[in-house]
DNA sequence: GTATAAGAGGACAAAAAAGATCCACAAGGT
DNA sequence: ACCTTGTGGATCTTTTTTGTCCTCTTATAC
């Protein structure tokens, strides 16, 4: 139950590699893929998830590449995985009424609300600066 | 990222439906499953796993069927869900060392661990007997 | 002791999701 | 023009989830 994905985890290996570039220096995504040991052609496809989100920049072209579009200090950790395996959600019925016809008085359903805010929580409290730099 | 398996949410209907019952009387799966609205056959292969970690005791043959081998006050959400889908782990690195080659002095892994805490201790607060009055 | 009524266990299959690759294209630089 | 680099879509493989089926064992009833 509840698992990062491969995805996930290559998202933030991927983005602390760009937080730990001097600021406004752009990298290129085989660089990026190597550094993080993560397969090429999948991470271009998380970086265009971040990109589409506002988290990086890119630019094409010769001196083309990636960077981060804000401060590291300012993109959470949550930021990051929601980037990529779309919002935090412990249950099905979370999603919004009508998902499941038992959500009527459904005495579990705070639970998951609970244990969602939790995570949220959590890893809204972590900036992509403080795991960059260790 | 971080959802419930259909597995783990039958799993909560159907245990919820033995908690409900009064003391001492047996359940047939097709009527838990009827009941809960889940496969049948799904859901036998549920009931045997929360038999063979003990959360419920079974019996054959005429007269047979399942029932709580405790009572549902001392039954947390936290091993129901377990039961069928294994310890909570929201990243694969937090199984143990070597799963991950980057896993000495990886700054994420603090941060799953810090979720992998939280989620234990509101399932654990949360009992089946609390969860069947409603 | 034979029929019947359960659950147990394993094999298997379909469907969905995760993981990964490829290619034609767009955009920017020389 | 030509090279460089990201974009978007299609596609493919593998793994996981979800579910079924069939045979075996255990227990009761007649
Ligand atoms: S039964 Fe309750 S907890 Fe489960 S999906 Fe439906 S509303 Fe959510
Ligand atoms: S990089 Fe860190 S968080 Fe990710 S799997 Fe490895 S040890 Fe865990």
């Amino acid at each position: 139950m509840m698992e990062l994905t491969r995805k996930g985890e290559y998202a933030i290996r991927g983005i602390l590699y760009l937080a730990r570039q001097p600021r406004g220096q752009v990298s290129l995504v085989g660089e990026i893929a190597e550094a993080s040991e993560v397969p090429k052609t999948f991470l271009a496809k998380i970086l265009q998830n971040f990109v589409k989100v506002g988290l990086v920049s890119s630019s094409r072209g010769t001196g083309g590449g990636f960077m981060l579009a804000r401060p590291a200090e300012q993109i959470t950790l949550r930021e990051v995985v929601e980037a990529v395996e779309g919002p935090i959600m412990p249950n099905r019925c979370l999603i919004g009424a009508g998902t499941c016809e038992r959500d009527v008085s459904c005495p579990v359903h705070p639970v998951w609300e609970k244990v969602r805010r939790e995570i949220v929580a959590i890893l809204d409290g972590v900036t992509i600066a403080e795991l960059a730099r260790d």
